[in-house]
DNA sequence: CATGAATGAGTTTTCATTCAT
DNA sequence: TATGAATGAAAACTCATTCAT
């Protein structure tokens, strides 16, 4: 009950209704009411509702870039470099269900200040710098960077609708088998 | 301007305002607007704005499976077959600029009706029994089929974000490297 | 197909529709469908839904005052020129099913113009003379003679509410008992 | 001024309106004016206008039911009852203006819903009932108590409604008379 | 601080009326 | 003259936001 404990309940609740019904589907009482606060509650923690959004936003491209942050920072070969972030990425949709859906699945273009899309670029950048070194060591194909980073976290992205749709289950030997096919379709 | 092509232009309109910001975010008579009709007109050919979502996303779900069911029909090594089915993607979102994104890149779950949500089944399965009988000639990794789809989906969705973000363009020979590349991705 | 037929199918569509729905719960366009002509047509014929609305019913209010007149005319013993009347009533909702629940049973206060209340008010003028000379030959009891109509009128529409409602049954012999009734309440 | 009042000054304020002006006449946002409230506050009391109008049918003749139901109960000679009856029926009208004209002088049929509708089968039996007794007891003419009760209940509204058009003044004396007059008809 | 009833601006939807055919 | 598709003003209804408690 105390402060810190309720803008956490509201951001959750938040999380979950804005994945099953987007940003504009999701009435702010409706937060509230999940929430277990009053709808009042929400305007003291968050200016209005793009704030609360962009909050939201915020809260998980940031917890996500610093968790590829931390293997990104690992030393070692290309591959299992790589191997890393995948089953980071895997690892974080696990441990966090709902956030990357929110974060990648949606459209949040009218709602994302710039401060929002700043914390996007550097996200970006951080998977830039990843493939263009491995370029540089010619372990993954030499195509833009940006094309690299789209199909391969294109493919993750894949995999987490099905499960999403129920038609992918991504148990450890699924995981490893789409590190695997994903590395086939980047390394040089 | 003539009369049979208002429905047409309504739905030109819903679209590229789906689009750019969600079919919430969209308001009825800003379409009305954009396609130059009364936003009474809309209800005439539309039961609910609902329906209206329905109707956009059986045209562009159909039109994109007949694309795909062509490919698919034309016999050839699996490689090739590929490649078509590939760069019919491609075309397609050349052709109709809007429509994919709509269709994959947006949350529909709180508005489609049984019908439509049939109509996804049914290009699901197209893509189902392609990679089935790739797997059966041994030519596609062994993977569950709708993994191999979400991924391969996945990357070609990943392009088109990198595209609507501006960070990604789809050239001929970008296009080419990159369906070697996704082909890699899943080839035994 | 000639011009007056169109006139009287949209009043007699009007009618239906009015005393099931009332005026402002019906919508023009349905009168033209059960009418069998264009909503435009409408427009050809009555200035707007108002004027169709006083048209419909000073149509009837005419007509019911007329069958009236010609029975009050009628000399003879005041017993027996009360029975015409009654019986003219009951014809008159027998041979005009519809007309007098809309005429009475319906609330018009915001849309008849002056001349249909000018009508209105000669129809009750009919009444009130019948009724003053009834009280002038001491037939019927001394009270106001508005007193004596809204009471038998009344009756009378509280009967044809019992039919509307399916309680009420007006046979031959039931309409004889109801006007000596309505003459037993009324006589001096 | 006090939030607890607001529902009834909404049930006021839509009883004098679609006494006005009927229930299809009357604009939500004009009851809201009438109610001193916002229009989205009606919507915080009632699901819809629809259900509104049925709160508002049911409250009266709910309240015109208790009324008549404790008149009803009261012993003695049948002429006497009728009069309670009666006296009854005119005090519920002064005590309760439009009340009755709302309830009886209006055409409901297209919102009301089964629970209202039962609620107006139970008033009509609580009348069937007191004419069936008095019948029995040969103190009524032998008619279906349907005919019966449509007589009285018709002249009495009868009465309302020249009351309504400024025809008739109900002063004790004229009550006293038309009870009189009332029951001359009925009794046997 | 927290609340949730109240609000009115904004949304969806209807419908009386017009007008090109 | 007749039509009915088209319209936009007005209706019903929703919801982000406020504020008295």
């Amino acid at each position: 009950m105390s402060t810190g404990d309720k803008e956490a309940r509201i951001l959750e609740a938040a999380l979950g209704l804005f994945v099953e019904r987007g940003f504009h589907g999701t009435a702010v009482p409706l937060i509230a009411d999940r929430a277990g606060v009053g709808a009042g509650t929400i305007y003291r923690y968050f200016e209005d509702k793009h704030a609360l959004g962009n909050a939201l936003f915020r809260h998980w491209k940031g917890r996500l870039g610093e968790a590829l942050q931390v293997e990104i920072a690992e030393a070692g070969p290309w591959r299992s470099r790589f191997g890393r972030l995948w089953r980071a990425l895997v690892r974080f949709h696990r441990e966090h269900p709902g956030a990357i859906e929110f974060l990648e699945l949606q459209l949040h273009a009218d709602y994302l200040d710039a401060e929002s899309q700043a914390l996007e670029l550097q996200m970006a950048a951080l998977l830039f710098v990843f493939i263009g070194e491995a370029q540089a060591d010619e372990a993954v194909v030499d195509l833009p960077p940006a094309v690299v980073i789209a199909m391969v976290y294109g493919a993750y992205l894949g995999l987490l609708r099905g499960v999403a749709a129920g038609w992918v289950t991504l148990d450890d030997a699924t995981v490893a088998a789409t590190e695997e096919r994903a590395w086939a379709m980047i390394r040089r």
